[in-house]
DNA sequence: ACAATAAATATTGTATACAAAACGGCGAGA
DNA sequence: TCTCGCCGTTTTGTATACAATATTTATTGT
């Protein structure tokens, strides 16, 4: 979420966009909350022109939503559409640690390897937030080290994916450190297919989770 | 591509994304276009503030990239990003094909069933044309029958997947068709592995071709 | 003639102004 | 007390103005 691009050319509107991203991002603008132009331009001492821009933009990423002449809201997916958005992310990471496999350095493979070594059972209340925060490093590194283009700017641009963490971990740790180490050894192995499919089968089963919880009803 | 929404509540700047978009769609913006205010300004008969909103919003869906100080310009995939791009479509679609043989209904899977029947070798320059337009309506039919509203908000939505499209078929009939009666067998018989693992290879595969046509300048 | 530079022009990004619509509070009437 | 509608305030959507940067054209020197 850092800021590759020379710090030179970049216009206002941009910094406008990324700050408002990030506030997504870390939650200081919770799902469902109503944008506040006037708020944001004094806090960034900016006209309106250049917010708006950024307003247009995120929007159009599908990260705000526009209700028409009563102003922005940050997008909040309900169960059914988080069940959807995990599929997505079933299909989009399945494949990128595939690629992973075939293409990632010595190095990007070591580093992914360097993952969810070190947990014991059972698990702490501030392990538990540590291995969130892995769980989050380590999805994103595989992303990277796919070195698919198409995928990184999805993950860095497209709300719907950024929204998939809108509520943390899905599963406990230990449901998902076992998947999460054959997946390591996939890669490790630089074994594509079962790479793709462990990758795969991991989210789906947390999208099973959340459709248990948002059915209620049947649960198996 | 038409408006479902309520007539009444529409801004002037909606009018201005959808013309734009459309514009764009039909190839009257052609991929790579820089994108005149101006003119924009005088055929729709409206100022600047709605132009860049809709601009702003199309940007953040990706069919329009922005050069610094220099305007936009209509989105124009490189062989590399294509490349890229189908390894998207091998994810999205080969979740959409597993959803589809789990969640079809009989008559939407009988529909599928109908499509690739009658082609017999050798296939003539009508028959080709006719083929590529059959395999953008069946490949449409699987996002759609897969009852996930992520995806379906993808196609509809998302610049990189409309712009896959650019060249046309990627490969030809006699490549393909095998394929595609294959992927039609295994949602017949509602196998979602099977339809998950062949739409899947189905597009590695063209992505490799377009691999070679990117990579190799050698090849025929 | 041609390359390099300078002046003129067009376009972009931002600020400000303003009308129309939504929101909120207050009071009248049931 | 509760509901409805009126009026003032706030917010939104659009228009316009303007400074900064690109682009094009003209000019100069070799």
């Amino acid at each position: 979420m850092a800021s590759p691009k020379p710090i030179r050319n970049r216009k206002v509107s941009d910094h406008v966009y990324d700050t408002i991203k990030k506030m997504i991002d870390e939650g200081a603008l919770p799902p469902g909350s109503k944008i506040q132009r006037k708020e944001l331009e004094d806090q960034l001492g900016v006209s309106q022109t250049p917010i708006n821009d950024a307003l247009s933009r995120l929007a159009g990423e599908k990260l705000l939503y526009q209700e028409n002449r009563r102003g922005y809201y940050v997008a909040a997916y309900s169960d059914e559409e988080l069940v959807d958005l995990f599929a997505v992310r079933a299909a989009i990471e399945g494949i990128a640690a595939r690629l992973c496999a075939e293409c990632a350095s010595e190095t990007e493979l070591a580093d992914l390897v360097s993952h969810f070594c070190d947990y014991t059972f059972p698990i702490t209340a501030e392990e538990h937030r540590r291995y969130a925060a892995e769980d989050k490093v380590f999805h994103n590194k595989v992303i990277r080290y796919s070195h698919n283009e198409a995928i990184r700017d999805m993950y860095a641009n497209n709300g719907y994916i950024i929204k998939s963490n809108q509520r943390g971990l899905v599963r406990p740790p230990r449901e998902t450190i076992g998947e999460h180490q054959d997946l390591i050894r996939a890669l490790a192995a630089r074994n594509a297919h079962d790479a793709w499919v462990v990758m795969t089968e991991h989210h789906l089963r947390s999208r099973t989770f959340l459709q248990r919880l948002a059915g209620g009803r049947s649960a198996q």
